[in-house]
DNA sequence: AAGGCTATGTTGACAGTGTCAAGATAAAAC
DNA sequence: GTTTTATCTTGACACTGTCAACATAGCCTT
């Protein structure tokens, strides 16, 4: 198995799907990918992908689970700062959750849309990773309910799913170019994070 | 163009395929959409649709048309209800809109996917709809900025840029099934009206 | 070492898709 | 009544995902 090139055997053909597809995603778009060009790119034929994957909406999760990993990774990062106020890491997650967004639109797309969560087709491994990611949305809710930055009178996974469910949402509208564009980013996330803040500022 | 079944020229293709094309929208859902299958429903050979439209976007974005305007319609219906409190038209808005989505799923997908908006792929016809709807968010959220219910230190435009993000991203994490389900429906939305008017209601 | 098992790769085929080009038909305009 | 124009038709092309059948090569057991 010296030269992988010439070789009837690829030697590692399903990381290398992963990277094609994960650097032509970037590049094209969700849309572009097909498992025809993936796999001419890994120079293999049409339906050797087909050994490594069920299906495309397979290679697809396997590509969203990277990302989920990756972003768990950096929000625990920005949360797990003790050298920063629980306000001002806060105040930096609402930025780099849209700036991740807006920096990584197609896999974005990927991880939180449609294509990969509709009529279940989600993988398990997708789940294992991506389950945890949304659990640790609601574990920093929590916290900051209890260093008084988030309303203490509602419950943490409502009130994790709106929050969410905000960023989630002005990503999209950006993202997909819907009455916002990406000069007004950095405004758009104070006024989320004031609006969330706005009785404990106050106080 | 007594019988305009048997005849040459259908006679209304243009009307008879929107229709056709939100009937099965609605309960196939919008990836199922071919234009091959709705010129065989309306009874008409393959490339018929494209003296209509331009391409298959070009359909979608007729559909989604309709959608804005008949959600625009709905909109104004709720906010000028004048025999009811800014306070209660704001929660009921709030509630009609993911209800809207989730009673409506595909059409929202539609409507507010990257579809038929990226990459400058919308219609003149679909944005002379659309930006009024959107427009729309910004006078509301400026009335209920007048009225208190909403925090006045804050930009219109960027205020109702948030808001409505939220009210999408939960709208989305419903219909996308991303970690909430339709039973929690009421509770959300009551969450996010609580979390905007929080300063105001207890002042 | 010989043989078989299994993982992985191949070509061929099928039913779909959107869309263009060229020609047929009917209605409307002159 | 003729010509223009809108509309509809068939034919074709380049794609797509996916299945079935077959080929190769590395590994495991004997």
């Amino acid at each position: 198995m010296a030269n992988a090139v010439q070789s009837y055997h690829h030697g590692d053909l399903r990381s290398a799907l992963i990277e094609a597809a994960t650097a032509r995603l970037s590049e094209y778009g969700v849309d572009s990918l097909s498992l025809r060009k993936l796999a001419e790119d890994a120079g293999v034929s049409r339906t050797a992908p087909y050994h490594h994957f069920k299906d495309k909406s397979a290679l697809l999760s396997a590509i969203a689970a990277k990302g989920f990993s990756d972003w768990h990774t950096a929000a625990k990062r920005i949360f797990e700062q003790e050298n920063k106020t629980p306000q001002a890491r806060f105040r930096e997650f609402v930025h780099e959750y849209i700036g991740y967004a807006a920096d990584n639109p197609e896999m974005y797309e990927l991880m939180f849309g449609r294509t990969i969560w509709q009529n279940q087709a989600a993988t398990n491994d997708l789940k294992e990773v991506a389950f945890p990611c949304f659990q640790f949305q609601v574990t920093m809710t929590r916290y900051w309910q209890d260093k008084g930055l988030l309303p203490n009178n509602q419950d943490a996974l409502r009130l994790a799913q709106v929050t969410w469910g905000t960023l989630h949402g002005i990503a999209r509208l950006l993202i997909d170019g819907i009455y916002a564009d990406s000069s007004h980013i950095e405004e758009m996330c104070d006024c989320a994070a004031d609006l969330f803040m706005q009785k404990q500022m106050d106080a």
